[in-house]
DNA sequence: CGCTTCTATGTTAGCGCTGTCATAGTGCGG
DNA sequence: CCGCACTATGACAGCGCTAACATAGAAGCG
């Protein structure tokens, strides 16, 4: 067999690189380098290197070897161009700062696991301008699917979603239709759950603590959804105060304080979520009042803070890890889009604790 | 104002090949065809979307119009490729689910905000073998620099970081030599003032309640630290106890009261962390424990968390922010390694608080 | 023993974009 | 008017890799 096949261009020159001899890692060894030191062509390489075709086991060695040798990391950018997929998924998220999303990405990165997709992460801030910004960038990479939290995008995100062709999965509610998937559970029937809940507990003054819902479109429809629930029995808020600001236990603890100082007193409070409903013990400790018996306290999302309580929160528990595995899961399954909108509920439960 | 306007033209000659002119890709607006639109050469409109270059008003109109009308999204694999530069930062953290790593990314974000940079995050879940596919699998993107949490690395993986030849930053960590730059705090320092603070208010007979240490070394450090000051006084610690799973508040608390059911009681009890001090203010608050008068409590990292307490807890913050910050800023301000490697110390504070 | 079927490897042709150098057009001083 | 410094645009050659199509032996087979 030929030896010395120089298919393209020798470089030469007294650059940085030396002969194919030495273990030298350095950046800009490529596949020809591998190919020449392992005495095959640069496709062997590639093939043995991906698992994909034949290979005797003695060419095998020589190329892991040279592979080895030179330190050689493929590049990808390369290897997406040439093959038109890059192994990506792309996801989206308002926040990291909330665990709930985290949670998320873990679901996801279990579904990716051993698939040979990496998933490139954006963070919208909850911001819709820049998630515009992030689904443009994200595409950029060419990804085989992308995930997006929640249904609320610009026209031009959306647009760019659609036109894309490549299978993109709402998540986190399925409240809406979605472009083309849904993973999550309707946030409308949960807040309408919690106030049939409450009302079969035997609470009839319902006060409600909340966080920005410009931001957080999710926290308003459990809102909505409880005022509904209210409404059927004949009843609505007595009270009701929120932030302008993200959730925190901090901002539930002082905005629990500052609704019970004003106005009618609830005989229990919905909280927008567990850090906010934290926040709240945290007010009723302090404050000397104890849940349920003073005053009942209800969450949303059943973290583990919340149960790690001394008082278990009252709360109700989604499955994030399970709606990001589920969504990768569907979308890695099917790669083309079902000719009508699919949604799937991943439901929730009621965490009974000792708040409420 | 989605409207269904011709933006994918539809290529017909579905045959393998089809000469050179019309592209057929299944689903893809190219440079070729915005040039073809607006009437310019490929490199024209490449220019112009770089803002690369000069380009007559006229002909820029015309080029991005073609670009909406179009709905083209530059394909960036192509374009690192060719330019031979990702424009990507990789980042690779621990975890997500404990809320300091999502602080570090919040730093990195914001000292990306505006450069053009995106970052790829990859999670190790405290293992070093990940750690190292991670390393190689963000390699293969080309990067211009990485963040990488810790000092811990794979022999393979160590290799691959400093053949890499690009920037590397080691976070979270600077009691040892990084390969290229080092930006945190030192634990074992940490864990030093936090014995010497504590013995200055009188405090002798020392617990500590901990965490895995194999997936969490900063936490040993600290824990050594805090062992040498309580030597230096010619002290010890009088009782420990230590879960192998990871930190979080159910385990602190189980811990603690698992550590008072059993031999010497201790004035002060230490935590690994932040989230295990919370669980033992709760253990305390279950139990009828009031801190600091029955038992003093110390933790690390000064979450929001622990200072939303009915007790504020006594701990100590370090700047995950400035430490994500800093590390990326000084990464892209130096795009080549220095000579020697560089250590930067974002520093610690005490936080006062109560429960100490 | 001619022919099909594998297996192992190579050759060719780009993937979509950008760096580099080349080429027209333009205003302007001398 | 010529040369000069620009400005605006284009032609061309890859970046490093892989799909698709060869090719050449080695079996398999009736």
């Amino acid at each position: 067999m030929p030896v010395t096949k120089s298919t393209k261009l020798k470089r030469e020159g007294a650059g940085p690189r030396s002969g194919t001899r030495l273990p030298e890692r350095r950046q800009g060894v490529t596949l020809a380098d591998v190919a020449r030191l392992a005495e095959v062509s640069e496709i062997t390489v590639s093939r043995i290197l991906r698992n994909h075709g034949p290979a005797a086991p003695a060419t095998r060695d020589r190329v892991l070897a040279a592979v080895r040798e030179t330190g050689y990391v493929p590049n990808r950018l390369a290897g997406g161009l040439a093959s038109s997929g890059s192994q990506l998924v792309g996801v989206i998220v308002p926040s990291l700062t909330n665990i709930v999303f985290p949670e998320v990405l873990g679901g996801i990165r279990a579904a990716l696991d051993g698939s040979g997709f990496q998933a490139v992460i954006g963070v919208s801030d909850y911001d819709l301008a820049i998630e515009e910004e992030l689904v443009a960038s994200l595409l950029a990479w060419r990804p085989e699917a992308m995930v997006i939290a929640g249904f609320d995008h610009t026209p031009a995100a959306r647009a760019m979603l659609e036109g894309s062709g490549v299978r993109i999965a709402e998540i986190m509610e399925i409240d809406s239709t979605p472009i083309d998937l849904a993973v999550g559970h309707s946030h409308v029937q949960a807040g309408f759950d919690t106030g049939q809940y409450l009302l079969g507990r035997g609470y009839r003054r319902f006060g409600y603590v909340g966080h920005d819902w410009n931001a957080d479109r999710r926290a308003r429809l459990r809102h909505d959804g409880l005022v509904a629930a209210l409404a059927s029995a004949g009843l609505s808020l007595v009270t009701t105060q929120r932030t302008e600001g993200p959730s925190s236990v901090a901002a539930g603890r002082e905005q629990l304080a500052a609704l019970l100082a004003q106005g009618p007193k609830p005989d229990v409070v919905v909280f927008s979520n567990d850090d906010m409903a934290t926040g709240g013990v945290f007010h009723c400790m302090a404050a000397g009042l104890v849940p349920p018996r003073d005053l009942a306290l209800f969450g949303f999302n059943g973290l583990d803070i919340g149960q790690a309580l001394p008082t278990p929160l009252s709360t109700m528990r989604s499955n994030r890890f399970l709606t990001g595995r589920t969504a990768v899961e569907m979308l890695l399954a099917q790669r083309t889009r079902p000719p009508q909108p699919q949604v799937i509920d991943t439901g929730y439960e009621i965490l009974p604790g000792a708040t409420a």
